[in-house]
DNA sequence: GATTAAAAATGTAATGATTACAAATTTGAA
DNA sequence: TTCAAATTTGTAATCATTACATTTTTAATC
């Protein structure tokens, strides 16, 4: 699926901007942020505007197109993956890692835990990342 | 435990600023912002710093005496319960309710998951709480 | 109690991500 | 082609958080 499908998928107009930014979410599964996307794709639309990345990401997330990530207390990151999985931050390098969500898979399907309408399911680990720790330990 | 133990026993020197906020901490658990400590605290402690509530949950952080909470991208919550449960923000009131832990029990063991050091494990939900479900509903 | 150096608290100013807003541009239907 | 709606853009504001310099407090020593 390419990004123009995917943006009328999730009933979202496509523009030159909204697909440059889908087509870079999907093909970095990096995880950027809205500075990382603009300085990503500055270079190739020399008229792009900050503002307008930050809407269209707030645009894609509203529509369940892509999910923000709140695990950096310093800047959203998002992620054009919005299938069930969760998230590892590496505190040395910064870097937002992919994991298997490993919840129980009952409760992925359950609309109400304690008494609360659940929407949205966030499992974020913290720690030294997997390179990182082999940069580390080869001295 | 009364707080002067508490900060004693994660190794911070206990001062009356400190004490005032573990105690605030301890009593409500309502996972506050920095600033709705310090708003908490100021009638009572008139030359009470907003800096000092910044600077003091970092340090109780540090200690591990507290933690901090990434599920709200406006601002941080902080919550001096650290032993190991989930959270869900309220989208309609904004209030952070505590879960019980559901992920594998093996999980919270585990120093790597991956390959990544796992040293912090943060399961957010966010959705419609219990509370603002029930006002919506009996109209 | 006086002295003093280290630790802690304070207030103000900066930082920086995000948002508000108004103007300019583009789109698409008529 | 015309025109209104949607989209994009640039600038200015917002606001949580941090940096930093100053003041105050603490606690040890005389």
């Amino acid at each position: 699926m390419d990004a123009f499908e995917r943006l009328t998928r999730y009933g979202i107009k496509p523009s030159v901007q909204r697909m440059a930014i889908m087509e870079y979410l999907m093909t970095h599964r990096t995880h950027p942020t809205a500075d990382e996307v603009y300085m990503a794709l500055c270079g190739s639309m020399p008229t792009l505007s900050k503002t307008t990345v930050y809407n269209t990401l707030k645009l894609f997330v509203d529509q369940q197109a892509a999910q923000m990530l709140t695990i950096d207390e310093k800047n959203a990151h998002f992620d054009g993956d919005t299938s069930l999985h969760s998230h590892f931050l590496c505190r040395r390098c910064g870097r937002v890692h992919d994991l298997p969500y490993s919840g129980k898979k009952r409760e992925a399907r359950e609309l109400l835990i304690e008494g609360h309408a659940v929407e949205e399911i966030h499992h974020y680990y913290k720690g030294i990342c997997k390179e990182c720790h082999e940069k580390e330990n080869q001295n």
